[in-house]
DNA sequence: CCTGAAGACTCAGAAATATAAGT
DNA sequence: TACTTATATTTCTGAGTCTTCAG
């Protein structure tokens, strides 16, 4: 336990010492061989080393849907054309006369070739990952030989956004030593830069946690080298997070009265502050930032909902003041959602969305900045996302007490659990792509179950036969046989039911992401307690990974732990 | 002091990779 | 046992939230 409890440091101070190797660069381009063309307009044309980078960039995302975008196609030759020479400028005008189908196809060879190598060869490269993760993979803060995040700068490549993101297609950069800044502690040995390289800077900031940082070209934002959530700097944030949230379940009945309260209220702009407060509290939404338009996809929050993404329906499937939700959130996820609210704020929306345009803002008086005063004012360290956390981990609590039946084998309590983590899931919205093989695989498990019921009822019919022997003959043989078919009919019931319960649950979890709430919203301390307390073993819940983020809360949590 | 931009950090799902299960 | 395929884990980096800074 002290590992988590070594003394403080004061106002912002992150560490004392941090000594690190630096990132690690990816490798240079490698060109071409010789036999691998480009073509335009149907004849092969030899590209200068940069514009065949790029070219490659393009070919190796051929066969993405992304490719077949305007946007994306218009962006990247745009870029492209920046990087030729200014006789290939002269040449290549059209992105339809290019042609990448031979260097696209040398790519999915090389890659497949690499996919057959021998087992040794295989052996050996991960070897020299390792021997690299080794090396550049950890770091010293404080005493500590701590975990680093991510250690590799990003390759270049073609950027990606989620969504209809305006800049997809863009050219990334290759991020060079001159671009990048080190931070460290003074005494410490400084990372020496690639020969031949210098860095952009090297600095002393104890009161920020990074270790490394680059502006990446795209959106002209940084980027940041950082630990590792086994840290233990990340283990102790994370354990602030879900006190800060502990302690608004102490006030948050306070708060949903006066929320109550300000829907009545006078001024315009407490009314949509409280009201969005509802939302985020009630839907778990996110509160909603402003964006520049035009720089990224168009998602929202609460706060930055339109009037197009709701609709009224003062009745709906025998339901009053239900709103319907529809808009793309963080990830340009859909949110979809019909709600019957409470009738005071369904009259303010009506209010609110009286003589707008559908792309008007629904809480046009209101912003995050705002909300999230109101709300430190409210409880210390209180804000919009904080919310999200309580209603998540509050939810996993209820959830396991109302669904954990002591009397449920593992298995049933394991479903007891996933289920439990679910409805948190549901809650924040955290979805996924349906799994491709997805109908595949749960067709080969129906027919198994098929399967296994068939042999169940074999063995009914194979335990009657043999109890009606021994009914003849009674002799202890009989006697021994019937107890032999009992237990196989017993075993094979068992394995039937562990079958239904991993149908039932992948069935559940088709279009759900269970990760993100495990990860970052369900307080790891609710879930160690009700391992001990039904004699779970932890690793069937966290993985190696998960253990190591969550050692806080495995080494200091008893089972009567309550959120 | 106010405001918008920059900075620092958390959280997000997809893709790549490793491992387990099935044949 | 060797290969293939399904599943679990890890990596990746983009997209949010919230804080801090500069003019």
């Amino acid at each position: 336990c002290s590992r988590w409890e070594e003394e403080k440091n004061e106002d912002g101070v992150k560490w004392m010492q941090l000594e690190h190797r630096g990132p690690y660069f990816v490798p240079p381009y490698e060109p071409l061989p010789k036999d691998v063309h480009f073509y335009y307009d149907g004849k092969p044309l030899k590209l200068s080393l940069a514009t065949e980078e790029v070219a490659t960039f393009y070919a190796k995302m051929l066969d993405h849907e992304y490719t077949t975008k305007e946007i994306f196609q218009n962006n990247f030759f745009h870029d492209w054309r920046k990087e030729m020479t200014s006789e290939e400028q002269e040449i290549i005008k059209d992105l339809d006369k290019c042609d990448f189908g031979e260097i696209h196809k040398y790519f999915v060879d090389k890659n497949e070739a690499r996919k057959a190598l021998p087992k040794e060869e295989k052996q050996k490269l991960k070897e020299e990952a390792d021997k690299i993760q080794e090396e550049y993979g950890y770091c010293i803060l404080d005493g500590h030989r701590e975990k680093i995040g991510n250690f590799k700068t990003e390759p270049p490549g073609l950027f990606r956004g989620r969504g209809e993101h305006p800049k997809m297609g863009m050219l990334k950069k290759r991020i060079m030593p001159e671009d990048v800044i080190i931070n460290c502690s003074k005494d410490s040995k400084i990372p020496k830069p690639p020969e031949g390289h210098k860095w952009k800077e090297v600095r002393f900031d104890n009161t920020v946690t990074w270790l490394a940082s680059w502006t990446e070209n795209i959106q002209n934002t940084l980027k940041y080298i950082m630990l590792n959530p086994s840290s233990k700097l990340k283990g102790e944030k994370d354990w602030q997070k879900y006190e800060v949230a502990r302690r608004l379940k102490d006030v948050v009945h306070t708060i949903r009265a006066q929320y109550r309260k300000d829907w009545k209220s006078k001024e315009i702009k407490k009314r949509q502050r409280a009201v969005a407060l509802y939302f985020i509290d009630k839907l778990a939404l996110r509160a909603g930032n402003e964006k520049e338009e035009g720089e990224t996809a168009d998602t929202v929050g609460c706060c930055s909902l339109r009037v197009e993404h709701i609709q009224l329906h003062p009745q709906l499937d025998g339901q009053e003041h239900v709103v319907e939700f529809d808009f793309l959130g963080k990830d340009s996820i859909r949110y979809y959602n019909k709600v019957s609210v409470e009738k005071p704020v369904f009259k303010n929306l009506q209010l609110f969305m009286k003589n707008k345009d559908p792309t008007d803002d629904l809480f046009d008086h209101l912003n995050t900045t705002f909300l999230n005063k109101h709300l430190q004012h409210l409880m210390d360290g209180l804000t919009a996302k904080v919310f999200r956390t309580y209603n998540a981990s509050i939810t996993l609590q209820e959830q396991l007490k109302a669904l954990t039946n002591p009397e449920d084998n593992i298995a049933g309590k394991l479903l007891s659990y996933n289920r439990a983590n679910r409805a948190v899931a549901i809650l924040c919205n955290h979805q996924r792509s349906i799994p491709k093989t997805f109908a595949k695989s749960m067709q080969v498990l129906q027919e198994k179950i098929d399967a296994k019921k068939k042999q169940v009822e074999e063995a009914q019919e194979e335990v009657k036969k043999a109890e009606d022997e021994f009914k003849d003959t009674k002799d202890a043989k009989a006697e021994a046989n019937v107890e032999k078919k009992k237990k196989l009919l017993k075993r094979l019931e068992e394995q039937l039911a562990k079958m239904n319960i991993q149908a039932t649950d992948k069935e559940e979890n088709k279009q759900i992401a269970l990760g993100t709430s495990k990860l970052n919203y369900l307080d790891p301390r609710i879930t160690v307690a009700w391992c001990k307390k039904f004699g779970i073993p932890i690793e069937r819940i966290y993985n190696k990974t998960q253990r190591e983020k969550f050692a806080w809360a495995i080494d200091m949590t008893g089972e009567d732990f309550e959120f």
